[in-house]
DNA sequence: CGTGCAAGGACATTAGCTCA
DNA sequence: TGAGCTAATGTCCTTGCACG
């Protein structure tokens, strides 16, 4: 039988891939988002099903059925049906799981038991269940979910995959520092003592990197991008376009080095506009296409430490959970929309120097090296 | 085919700054 | 000078995957 998901822990952000699933069912329409991630109520897609994969032995598909009144629970490949439950009880399903857990506080939070029950009726007792094998090795990266949609205006019918981010949680990344993200950088005017003094560097027990920043500028030492520490970031980035890592790793030491203070990406790619670090002839357009394929790459799949294919999803996209319960989506026919709105709404961050294994110089060959490294993540507003 | 550990991701907490 | 922001940094939880 299903397994219970009452007493789950799960973070917001997790339970509202759960919530994405019935409130689709629920509603069968899925409207997208324009440029600040309003919702555009010209526009949507029909929801004809959801496919999930709970276990590998078998995909289970949720069809609504011609009415919008019920849906049905049926094994893929096979005629018999497992459940007829009304799309409302799936309204009110994501209702009571909306508003049961976005005013808890903690890391991970447990779902109402209603809701619990209700889980094991339609056969989910991983409410993050890996969306289907099959189709995530075709559509490549971190699709959450899969639907059958028809387009409200043109009527084609096609198999999507969304990858779910939420607002009503913490701003979710968009690409995560690894251990093996780090950038190197090769130091000018450096020795045995200066390494070992920088190292020691701490304040109130944390890494104090503006501490570290200053110690730099003082002793006069200046910072060259040699490679990424992982090779395979290397090769994924060089799949992205030839300089890619050139161009993150300015980003990179702008973040943590040289910026004024505005880490948002737009601005960033606007100082290396100016800087044209590449000499390239159309720094305004070429570095905003170069970042935004990036942003496209990590959105969909690209980390460092995996070697990567370079597949990006042809068609899908991604459904935000507004901060209200609303889900709203960006498609493939949006691509454009897509690609600016990640640029505009993404910043670096700044991650854990002793977590991420960065911030301290290491000696090779005799010549000395400062690992950077940082993530992207969404902004708290939307512009 | 379990199992243990690292990677990955979100969140909490603390520190530091700004402006009234 | 303290409320409220943002930046800095660690914690907690789960999943993926290597290893035996």
């Amino acid at each position: 039988m299903v397994e219970s998901i009452k007493g789950k822990k799960l973070n917001k952000g997790e339970w509202a891939e759960f919530y994405v699933m019935l409130k689709l069912l629920g509603e069968g329409r899925l409207y997208t988002a324009d440029k600040l991630l309003q919702k555009n109520y010209k526009s949507y897609l029909d929801v004809l099903k959801v496919i999930r994969q709970e276990m590998t032995s078998h995909v289970l598909e949720y069809i609504i059925d011609e009415d919008k009144s019920a849906v049905i629970i049926k094994p893929q490949e096979k005629e018999e049906i497992w459940a007829t439950i009304s799309t409302d009880e799936f309204s009110e399903n994501a209702k009571n799981l909306f508003d049961g857990i976005k005013d808890l506080k903690g890391n991970s939070v447990p779902a109402p038991d209603s809701v619990c029950e209700f889980a094991k009726i339609i056969y989910v007792s991983k409410p993050k269940a890996p969306a289907v094998k099959a189709l995530k090795k075709e559509f490549g990266g971190k699709n959450d979910i899969f639907i059958e949609v028809r387009d409200g205006q043109t009527s084609i019918v096609s198999v999507m995959g969304f990858s779910i981010k939420s607002k009503f949680g913490h701003n979710p990344t968009l690409f995560n520092a690894g251990s093996s993200s780090q950038f190197l950088y090769k130091l000018s005017n450096c020795n045995d003592e200066i390494m070992d003094e920088f190292n020691a560097i701490t304040v109130n027990g944390g890494r104090g990197w503006s501490k570290c920043k200053e110690y730099l500028t003082d002793n006069n030492i200046s910072l060259q991008f040699t490679s990424t520490q992982n090779p395979v970031y290397n090769d994924n980035l060089f799949l992205i376009r030839e300089p890619m890592s050139k161009i993150m790793a300015w980003c990179v030491k702008d973040r943590l080095i040289d910026s004024p203070g505005n880490y948002e990406v737009m601005e960033t790619v606007e100082r290396m506009t100016d800087a044209n670090p590449l000499n390239v002839p159309n720094p305004q357009i070429y570095y905003e296409k170069a970042i935004k394929d990036f942003l496209m790459a990590g959105f969909t799949g690209m980390t460092a430490g995996k070697p990567w294919d370079g597949k990006e999803q042809v068609n899908g996209g991604y459904i935000s959970v507004m901060d209200d319960g609303d889900v709203l989506c960006y498609h493939s026919n949006d691509r454009e929309a897509f690609r600016d709105y990640l640029y505009r709404n993404t910043h670096f961050e700044y991650v854990s120097a002793d977590k991420y294994v960065w911030s301290r110089i290491i000696k090779i060959d005799n010549d000395y090296y400062l690992p950077l490294n940082v993530s992207v993540r969404f902004n708290t507003h939307i512009r």
